[in-house]
DNA sequence: ACATTAATTAACTATCTAGTACGTAAAACG
DNA sequence: CGTTTTACGTACTAGATAGTTAATTAATGT
C-alpha cells in the first residue's frame, strides 16, 4: 500500500502545475481509506492520517465523501464488489461433485490468503454489528451466486451417491469460509497462545488440503456415529 | 449488563454513607469496561462512558489501571484467564477416541456461545495485530493444556484405528475453533450478505452436531480422494 | 482519640480530531 | 476570450477525550 505503481508517481513534478484529476483522486483517496480503517477500525483510523498519506488535503476527502463515516461504507462497498468480481471467474462446472467442492473450498482459502485488508474490514464490522452493511443496498444479495453454485454441487453429489450427508449449502458455506477467515483473521491471537504463526508460507499448503478434505469427508457423512 | 443481580444494588441508598470497597470497585470497572471495549473496540471504548456506567468516578479507572491502555490489557487477561478455567473442566479422558473429539468439539461450540464478549475481545485484538497479546505474560502457554488432550485423543485414534489422517494438534484445534469462532464472530456480515442469523436458536443445534461430525469425518480420513 | 493511609470526588487542562469557511486555480463551456 | 463549474488548498473551530491536580472522606493501626 505504501508503493505506487510505476506508471503513475505518488508526487506531482514539482516544475508542471497542479494537475486535476477527480477520478484518480477519488480512488486514491479509497485506497488509503482502506489501509488505514484495515489497520486501526474505524474509530482508530485518523482522517488527517489518511490525507498526510496522499498527495491530495483532508478538504476532499469530505468534498468527496462528506465524512467519515461515508468514507467507511464507500471502503466496505469497494471491497464487497472487488470480491464478488472475483467469484464469478469460478468455473467448477465441468467437475465431479467432489472435486467441484474440493476445488471451491481451496479457491476460497487463495482468496482469503490474498486479501488481508478485505478480511480485517469484515472483522471491524462485525465488531460494530454490522451496522453500515445493513445499510448499504449494494451489498444485499451478494451471496446469492455463491450459494447457487454449492446448491448445484450438493444436488449433483447426492444424485452421483458421493455426498450423503443432508447438507445445507449456507451451512456449507459457513464451514469453509470459517476456516479460511479464522486462519487469517485470527493469526495473530491464534499464534500468540499456540506458538504457530498459521499464516507463515511453511503452513499454507498443508492447511489448503485441509479445508478440502475437511468438506469433502463432511459432505460423504464419513462424520456419523456409524 | 443494564440490568443488576438483586442482591447487589448498582447505587448505594442515598441514606447510608458511601461505601468503600477496593475489591468491588475495581471489578466492577473491569465488568463495564470488559463489555464497552467489546462493544466500540478499544479506539472506539471511551473512559468517560465507562466511568458514567458505574456508581465510580474516571478517576477511579486511573487510579487503579493507570491508563486506558493497562485497563484494556488487564480486560483481555480477565477474559482469558476465565476461558481457561472453564476448559479445565473437560472431562473426555474415559471417552473412545470418536466420542472424545466430538465431545470436545461440541464443548467449543458451547463456550464459544455462551462467551460473545469474549470473542468480541479476541477479533479487536486482532485488528491491533495483537500488540497487547503479546506483552502479556499472563496469556503465554495458555493454549498448552487443549493441545495436550488433542494431542492424546488423536493418539488413542490412530492407535484404535478409528483415525487415518495424520492430523497435528494445533491444526484440528484450529479447525474447531474457526467454525465456533467464525459463527459468532462473523454472524452480523454473514446475515447481512446469505439472509440467516447462525445464532439464532433454530439453527444452534444443528451446527452444534454438524461441527462435531465435520471433525469426525475429517479424522476418519474420508476427505480423500480415494 | 488521633494520626496515617487508602479510597474517592470534583473540577480542570492540554491535546487531538472531525468537520468547515473561505479563497483560488484549472477545466469546461459559450 | 470571458463566464461558470469543478477540483483543490489553507487555515481555522468547536467539541471531544485521555489524563491530572488537589482536596476530602472512610478505614486502619496505635
Amino acid at each position: 500500500m505504501t508503493s505506487q505503481p510505476a506508471t503513475q508517481p505518488a508526487t506531482q513534478p514539482a516544475d508542471r502545475p497542479r494537475r486535476r484529476d477527480a477520478e484518480r483522486t477519488r480512488a486514491e483517496i479509497l485506497a488509503v481509506a482502506q489501509s488505514e480503517f484495515a489497520r486501526h477500525g474505524y474509530a482508530g483510523a485518523r482522517v488527517d492520517e489518511i490525507a498526510e498519506l496522499m498527495r491530495t488535503t483532508k478538504r476532499m476527502i469530505y468534498y468527496y465523501f462528506g465524512s467519515k463515516e461515508r468514507l467507511y461504507v464507500a471502503v466496505l462497498e469497494k471491497a464487497y464488489s472487488e470480491v464478488r468480481a472475483v467469484e464469478r471467474t469460478v468455473d467448477v462446472e465441468h467437475l465431479a461433485p467432489v472435486e467441484a467442492i474440493r476445488t471451491l473450498a481451496e479457491l476460497t482459502f487463495d482468496h482469503h490468503d490474498a486479501h488481508r485488508d478485505f478480511i480485517k474490514l469484515v472483522a471491524i464490522e462485525n465488531i460494530h454489528q454490522g451496522e453500515h452493511i445493513r445499510t448499504s443496498e449494494v451489498l444485499a444479495n451478494l451471496g446469492a451466486p455463491v450459494l447457487d453454485l454449492i446448491s448445484r454441487i450438493l444436488e449433483a453429489g447426492r444424485a452421483s451417491g458421493d455426498f450423503v450427508t443432508e447438507a445445507d449449502a449456507i451451512d456449507v458455506h459457513m464451514m469453509i469460509s470459517a476456516f479460511c477467515f479464522f486462519r487469517v483473521a485470527n493469526q495473530h491471537t491464534f499464534g500468540a497462545l499456540f506458538g504457530r504463526d498459521m499464516t507463515a508460507p511453511e503452513h499454507r499448503e498443508r492447511l489448503r488440503r485441509m479445508v478440502g478434505e475437511m468438506t469433502v469427508a463432511y459432505l460423504r457423512g464419513a462424520g456419523g456415529s456409524a
